[in-house]
DNA sequence: ATGAAACTAGACCAGTTGGTCCGGTAATTG
DNA sequence: CAATTACCGGACCAACTGGTCTAGTTTCAT
């Protein structure tokens, strides 16, 4: 709440981080409850009598990691663009989720996790944050509709395609792997997976 | 292994099955760890000693949901079958599997859960029994490419859309849910449901 | 009927968990 | 300088976990 301001983040700031890090790595692997306090801290190379001081409970850990996804996870969908073409949008849209699906692995099932287990902390957020730019995107997809410079579609349904494909390939990446044997750090197929996902969408909105 | 062949369930297996069931309506709301074996035989209402006589382990408990779940999501894609017309076949898997997030969504986000943790139970049986009915449906899809009856696209980035596209209605339902407030059980939206995601990929394969 | 095998419950246990308490040190501020 | 505040670690604890042990009861083929 009333932090202070200062420009240098100030070492608990730089620890806090650290924390959460490694909070974000031991919860996106075993989920909240397989992963215990103790190794939080042991990850982050604090005591856990220290992790406590910093987030007074295990629920406030988490939700602090999770409010850090969402904020992050936000990011290429605040970016769309009316302005743009369809086209142009929705590609840059789709590399940028798989480029965070690839970067962010951890992120992206952390999310997965959290929606599973019935959103109880985010659920508010969801309305609250996310609401208002879905909301907003869906109106710039009515625009291009409306002007003829793409296909009509339901734009929430076309949203939730959008998230599905792209983050399937961090949130199953264990799958993709055991049956494809490969790894979007492989160049070659992020480029592969960026194309096919790309034709597919852009093939839907073709006027 | 050498269960005596019956034509009518034995009472034993009646007790497996409440059990299983059980499991899996906690396992998929609350992932394994968080989920408790005391909760699981009491939602079975049999007792953990009578629990764990039927299921020496946890894990082994787990395991046994887990195959059960991935026998069912086996189903759908080994009905595809080339004598149909790829439209034709892929509309109808479309359906079957967005029939199977409504009304199997527990068992698909334990598929989800099982997938995040890393596949460490279900990682062998991937690559036993899904990776061979891949390869086969990867061939169909061959075919109606070489055929004319489809456009090129790569087959296993496909399946892997279809299955992100068709999964995510069961698996981030509480995210739809706040956003769309609707649900796979209101029959409308059940069905523009079907629509959209068939028109997205029927337009993408169109020759 | 009877012996074996299947089945069942309650008491119990050792390990782990999230979290507290206490006692102290470093850094700020008056 | 004094004193308040922020920060930190180790011992500790009650609750819960997966799982065992014991001591029975039911089922069923012979």
């Amino acid at each position: 709440m009333a932090t202070p301001l200062r420009k240098t983040p100030s070492k608990s700031d730089r620890k806090r981080e650290v924390i959460l890090a490694a909070a974000l790595e031991l919860f996106s692997r075993s989920g909240v409850d397989g992963a215990s306090l103790d190794r939080v801290a042991e990850r982050a190379d604090v005591s856990k009598t220290n992790l406590i001081y910093y987030y007074p409970s295990k629920d406030a850990l988490y939700a602090a990691v999770l409010n850090n996804v969402l904020s992050l996870w936000l990011v290429p969908l605040e970016a769309i663009d009316r302005a743009n073409s369809p086209q142009e949008a929705i590609a840059t849209y789709i590399r940028q989720k798989i480029t965070f699906s690839r970067d962010h692995a951890d992120a992206s099932r952390l999310f997965c996790f959290e929606i599973l287990y019935g959103a109880p902390v985010l659920g508010g957020r969801l309305r609250d944050r996310l609401q208002p730019v879905m909301d907003e995107k869906a109106a710039v997809f009515a625009h291009w509709i409306a002007s003829g410079q793409m296909a009509a579609v339901d734009p929430y349904q076309f949203l939730y395609s959008l998230w599905a494909t792209t983050q399937h390939f961090a949130d199953f990446a264990s799958q993709i792997e055991a049956l494809s044997r490969r790894t979007l750090d492989d160049p070659a197929f992020f480029e592969e997976s960026v194309a096919h996902v790309t034709a597919l969408f852009l093939a839907r909105i073709r006027p």
